[in-house]
DNA sequence: AATGAATGAGTTTTCATTCAT
DNA sequence: AATGAATGAAAACTCATTCAT
């Protein structure tokens, strides 16, 4: 009786930590959260915490695991909606800084934790990262630019620009939707221009 | 003879421990360095780095402003060489990724620790990284500009994309010059163009 | 069998450390004493002490009331047995000497540490040395005296007077109840009078 | 020239930092009160403390002593002055109490301070304490008394009453010497009745 | 699936003290 | 008579982790 009870008990926990953990890795930090405090938020007692995971690195690998699956999911679900290459890559940006700063802890993690910070998991995290960069290269390897813009260059300026906005972004005074279009009206992107898109 | 020598042996110390701690706050960030560790780089004992700083949060502020003032320091020089503003925005930019990809442990610190991750100093290196942000307002408010770039977000743009250089640069296969330029040349700055200038 | 084990154990531990503590407190005083000894004493390390209290202070504030605890029941009872109230205080003074005098490491604590020792649990202890005092209000109150004597005042001298015992007390000599019943004799309480008492 | 100068300006550095220690003793207890604080008090630096003084212990000594010194002075002066055995106790009462609480730091040290506190200075502490000590002995030996009253436990009594003052005097709300008036009153001393006395 | 209790190494910081100058 | 710079030991406390239950 009851078989698959507990299935579903284990999974709301794991659940409920992941998000903890999420919440906190986001506000502090790495090396500045703790597992007890991670534990706390959760419910839970430390000891705990390691039925699930473990080591503080496996917790943060999953957060970050997750935090990169959500911003892969809304950037591909946002990309797939369009068709030219320009709307495509501003579809993306807006996806990136939508999940970025709207209240996501799980995406705020990815850019709040750099890999080097925890060695001990920096290959898996980078792994994750570089996956998700591979989106914004096929992206802008679609676009038509001018000749002294180089693509690489691009799409770090780009990329650092938009994950910068994490640092002055104050929420109501303006929508990640409209800086993502403002950012690449800074651009030298044949087409791309604010007055074409709504 | 001999008279100075206790003044000098005084700055020395204070200064090997400055050293020791921007080395060691860059390579690890703020909450994973140990005053041991710094202590033990700059041949002291724990204690004794406490006859120099209050606290571990004043050597970082310490290390904070001396990054800041480096950087200050080197793009000023740079801009004031030029006369078009072009010109001065393309020098700063040059200048700012020098030092900054350039070995400076100072410099780099300002960009690896997040006035956030350490709330006891964040008012001091916040006001720190301001007073260098306004530079850089003042440069892109002298550059001619298309109608449809805003300049506060090319701004923000521009210096996410230059600090995240530090995340993907690799000393030997861009010098940071071409890479500032490579950047400038991706906006839509009147006459920015990378063929023009040396 | 052995249902109840844990719990057995888990008592004990806590025990151990209060009394380990209340040891150390009354040989040297609050700062004097290192939870690093006190940990030793109850055979455990440091750290541990902190799964059973959050710091010192707290610890502290745990003995201190497990010591005015242990004089309030103690008085009690002996006033309870009494009708009269001379014989009420007689017994009251008794009592309270007895558990000073008589080796309680907790009692001690109680006279040895001064709440002003310890701003962070001041209010705390201060709380607890009134409630005690409070029944000497009432028992001075219920007397018979003649008018030139304050109550007040008496009330502080004899609870002075008793408390000062433990600095020049030596065991042996005599009694507690008997310096209790010779300090009493000094007073001008009507009818209390050595001789009429066992 | 100016040979006995620099005698002058020691013993003023000598008594600033005397009266400084005074100060954060009595404030703080023995523990709690560190080499720097004093030092900074007195206007210098910690290392300078040890040309006048050996180590902390010898610092307590000498501020002790000079406690002790100005009580017994204020308290010979004042027993001096009356002829009767009754008026004799009561100005030694009223000078130890006002000596007590009436804002003298050295004074307040000597009570403040247990000798036990300071194992190294213990014996030093003590010395000084029963010198005052006797003083006391030789007022209530010369008391008009009834029999059931023992000298001693009366000469404890009112020590420890007089000086557990200093844990609820506010000034303001009463004098010493009306504390001490009244203490006496409570005791069974012939002829020692407030209404004789001014 | 989680807890209670602990561990041991670590953290930042404070302390009394020293000593060449 | 005092300072600048340090020492070395110890302080209170935190941490990730373990493990029997």
């Amino acid at each position: 009786m009851a078989v698959t009870h507990p299935r579903i008990r284990q999974d709301n926990r794991r659940q409920a930590l992941l998000d903890a953990a999420a919440a906190i890795f986001r506000a502090r930090g790495f090396h500045a959260s703790s597992m007890r405090d991670i534990a706390r938020a959760a419910g839970m007692l430390p000891g705990s915490v390691y039925y699930h995971f473990d080591s503080k690195e496996a917790l943060l690998a999953a957060v970050y695991g997750e935090g990169v699956h959500r911003i892969c999911t809304a950037v591909d679900a946002a990309v797939a909606r369009e068709q030219h290459a320009n709307a495509r890559l501003r579809a993306a940006c807006r996806a990136h800084l939508q999940v970025l700063l709207d209240a996501s802890d799980y995406a705020q993690v990815v850019i709040r934790v750099l890999p080097e910070d925890v060695p001990a998991a920096a290959a898996d995290l980078g792994a994750h990262r570089d996956g998700y960069e591979r989106r914004f290269r096929d992206l802008i390897g679609a676009l038509d630019l001018p000749a002294e813009v180089d693509r690489g260059h691009l799409r770090r300026l780009l990329l650092g620009g938009l994950n910068w906005a994490r640092h002055w972004y104050q929420p109501g005074r303006d929508t990640p939707a409209r800086i993502a279009d403002a950012m690449l009206a800074c651009l030298r992107i044949a087409g791309m221009n604010p007055q074409e898109y709504p």
